[in-house]
DNA sequence: AACGCGTGGAC
DNA sequence: TGTCCAAGCGT
């Protein structure tokens, strides 16, 4: 796990400190160590030092700045204690932090788990992504879903070694011109990587927020969204270690704060916290409200499993949209359900020598945010045309059924082909030598 | 600036 | 079971 190159990070151990019982209000012993070179200066803490502070503390604290000092020590002492074990928070580069961001971008932790070490093991620094073909790529980013953002990363990994030499930035705005990094990812790379005092907000930041302040609108709209980063803005100028700080936050949206049932006698903010305080029965829980559903639009699939040999024939799908650059089998897809006939159709066009069979092996569902899509899947049976050897296209491949899993693509239509090998009969799934 | 982009956990 | 949504970003 040791990644000796580049930017070793000041606070990789920071959640792990030792905290021996220190009250809220207390020094926060050794994440102060994220105060390395580079660091944003922002509000010094614990001590006495001079200047406005000292000012403001001696004429008494403004109320808001006492409560965020409340709430960013209690959640930091919460953090040092209660932080899972998460694969990227040992030994911690920026590199392997940014890959981590890049994964865990609208993917919950526990699908970027066995992912995460994975992509580390085959890609150790900027340069060995910056090489990789898209065979490789998408292999390894295999079932997290957008895949969009693992050519992000690789044209991420490509601006570094190109133009920044090897290293990921340490600004936020210089992190913000990397490719698929936005707002929250450089804030979250520069504050928990190298100290900087920038503030974060996801998913997790705008549901704890809200009910840490009762604000039971939804924060979508560019007022919410605007609110909802001023108040993290205010908190992490007050932590003692904002990238401490934001971690934090994130980890008690995700495992405490959670979105329907939260575990509110676990909370250190409990105190703090002014939707727990509500009269109404269950507020947190109501806050912020469900969003109306999505219209999620109909995708019809009907792939057809055209096997020989031990052999799949599969095509490579377009470079943009659904599923982008992944492979599938030979496939029709429309907005309405179509009839074996307009499938035969579509055959005679697009899969010369083939035909489908009578009715289809298979069919399921699959969800994605935007579309219900159906799948069913038809065996390709031969035409009897006589003709030799099938002409293949530039974008189509005769696959071995043994190695599928070197050809990157969508859990949806890995799953269809395994129904289909599993239905056919099995001299067709047998490899009968090279070819 | 609204929309497209995946997958599966949780309830 | 269907529904919401998760360490968002690019266009």
């Amino acid at each position: 796990m040791a990644r000796p190159h580049e930017n070793p990070s000041p606070d990789a151990a920071a959640p792990r400190v030792r905290r021996t019982g220190h009250p809220v209000g207390g020094t926060v012993p050794a994440i102060t160590g994220a105060a390395a070179p580079g660091v944003v200066p922002g509000r010094s803490r614990g001590g006495s030092g001079g200047g406005a502070g000292a000012v403001a503390r001696s004429r008494g604290i403004p109320p808001t700045d006492a409560r965020n000092r409340r709430i960013s020590d209690a959640l930091e002492a919460w953090f040092a204690r209660e932080a899972r074990d998460l694969p990227w928070r040992r030994g911690r580069t920026a590199w392997s932090a940014l890959v981590a961001e890049l994964m865990l971008q609208q993917t919950q932790v526990s699908r970027v788990v066995p992912a995460f070490d994975r992509f580390m093991a085959r890609f150790p620094a900027p340069a060995d992504l910056a090489r990789a073909d898209d065979e490789t790529l998408l292999t390894h980013w295999a079932g997290l879903g957008y895949y969009r953002r693992a050519r992000l990363l690789r044209a991420a990994a490509a601006h570094i070694d190109a133009v920044c030499g090897g290293t990921v930035p340490r600004d936020a705005s210089a992190l913000r011109r990397l490719p698929g990094v936005g707002r929250y990812t450089a804030g979250a790379i520069a504050s928990i990587v190298f100290g900087a005092r920038e503030a974060i907000v996801d998913g997790n930041v705008t549901r704890v927020l809200a009910r840490l302040e009762a604000r039971r609108e939804r924060a979508d709209d560019d007022a919410g969204v605007r609110w909802t980063w001023a108040r993290a803005e205010s908190l992490v100028r007050a932590s003692a270690s904002p990238g401490v700080f934001n971690e934090a936050l994130m980890e008690l949206g995700a495992t405490v704060c959670t979105r329907a049932q939260p575990a509110c006698t676990a909370c250190p903010l409990r105190r703090e916290c002014r939707a727990a305080g509500l009269e109404d029965a269950g507020a947190p829980a109501s806050i912020p409200p469900p969003k109306p559903a999505a219209v999620r639009r109909p995708l019809h699939i009907d792939a057809v499993a055209v096997i020989e040999r031990g052999r799949i024939l599969l095509e490579r799908r377009p470079e943009s949209g659904l599923w982008a650059g992944l492979w599938q089998m030979p496939a029709r897809e429309s907005a309405k359900a179509g009839g074996h006939d307009a499938l035969l159709r579509w055959t005679r066009d697009h899969l010369p020598g083939w035909r489908p069979a009578a009715a289809p092996l298979h069919a399921f569902p699959h969800a994605t945010t935007h579309r219900a899509v159906v799948i069913r899947v038809w065996r390709g049976e031969r035409q009897a045309t006589g003709s030799g050897r099938d002409r293949v296209s530039s974008d189509r491949v005769w696959q071995r059924l043994t190695v599928l899993d070197e050809r990157p693509m969508s859990s949806a239509h890995r799953r269809a082909i395994e129904h289909a090998v599993a239905l056919l009969p099995a001299g067709t799934r047998r490899d009968r030598g090279s070819a």
